[in-house]
DNA sequence: CGTCTGACGCCCA
DNA sequence: CTGGGCGCCAGAC
């Protein structure tokens, strides 16, 4: 969009909101469609203040691992978990089972044009 | 203006 | 194979 700057959370939280449900994405995923790759830092630093936006399935959103690093922040219980979970996708030990399986890649699957 | 942090990712020992 | 450290980028103080 010619916005001005919307911000990079912003198209971050943009981003998130596509993710379909029942699946899920990586941090470098979303950083490496806005361009800036290396920043997945950023995202996760995002989704910090996601929860001020609305319809933002941060639950949605692990690390290149599969991990819920940032299930933490979801009230301090499994609440991520269970989310995902409810989705049908399987979590064990805070990591989802055949996370390639249920992995939403931005530029693949919301190809441009 | 300078400094630090941060829900990551990859390289190196 | 596992652990630790550095790098990146943008916002908050």
């Amino acid at each position: 969009m010619p916005d001005d700057g919307p911000g990079f959370f912003e198209r971050v939280y943009e981003l998130t909101k596509l993710i379909p449900y029942g699946r899920v994405t990586s941090y470098g995923a979303i950083a490496r469609y806005l361009g800036s790759g290396r920043s997945a830092r950023m995202v996760g630093y995002a989704m910090n203040n996601s929860h001020l936006y609305p319809g933002i399935p941060a639950h949605r959103v692990v690390n290149r691992k599969g991990m819920l690093s940032g299930k933490q922040h979801f009230g301090g219980r499994d609440i991520m978990a269970q989310l995902l979970t409810n989705e049908g996708i399987i979590v064990e030990n805070d990591c989802i089972v055949d996370f390639d399986k249920y992995f939403w890649d931005p530029g693949r699957e919301l190809k441009p044009e």
